[in-house]
DNA sequence: TTTATGCGAAACCATTCGGTTGCAAATATA
DNA sequence: TATATTTGCAACCGAATGGTTTCGCATAAA
């Protein structure tokens, strides 16, 4: 079972429900009313998030708020980064590296 | 069929193909061999990418040489970009905010 | 104490996903 | 022309995914 953040956030569902807490704590009664989905999927969702610590949970009572952990957010950012190096300084030299690539034979596993 | 960036990038070996890619274009023979997966999986990853627009195909005789659009990475920043709004400005009153939750209700259905 | 509310967990289901195998088409080479 | 290489595509398979329904356990309210 993958696990990871780039996972979490494939889901529109999940992406929501990030920028919703992103605002205020909310508990899963209140997330799920913002949905055309029950309450038990949203909680699925949840836990989902919670696993790969996106969300950190508060209990109040019976209730559960949610919080997010904005810093995680940051591993996301820090993958693009890579990218945004290339568009920032207008890196679009691609054509020309392009013909060094008959030579790129037998390298060691490529890994993310 | 879900076929967006958030969902391209979930899997970790579209991942590692992007970062290939973003360093020198490449034909599919010589992007599986960074990989423990056949061509042919490879071949579908690729499908997946190219068909959310992050890569683009150029044939050159019987080869075809994928390169990756760069600017379409910009739409995952752009989604990012709320959430480092935050952590930069060191907005963790999160807190303080929790007591509203109570009122919203009842609002207008949440999409992203 | 009895009832209602908020919540997670388990069981189940249809769909999607990532992978393999086999094949056909196009181009390059002998 | 005959053969080899590069590639995409379709069919198939087991696992994962997202959803629903049902249930049980806390806590709050009557």
């Amino acid at each position: 079972m993958r696990r990871d953040i780039f996972q979490a956030i494939a889901d529109p569902t999940r992406r929501a429900i990030i920028t919703l807490i992103a605002i205020q704590a909310m508990t899963p009664n209140a997330i799920a009313d913002n949905f055309n989905t029950s309450r038990q999927s949203v909680s699925k969702h949840l836990r989902i998030l919670t696993e790969c610590e996106l969300l950190k949970q508060e209990q109040k009572g019976r209730e559960i708020y949610y919080t997010l952990e904005i810093g995680k957010m940051k591993e996301i950012d820090q993958w693009i980064e890579q990218f945004r190096k290339i568009w920032e300084t207008r890196f679009d030299q691609l054509d020309i590296v392009l013909a060094n690539i008959k030579n790129k034979k037998d390298e060691q596993q490529f890994t993310i």
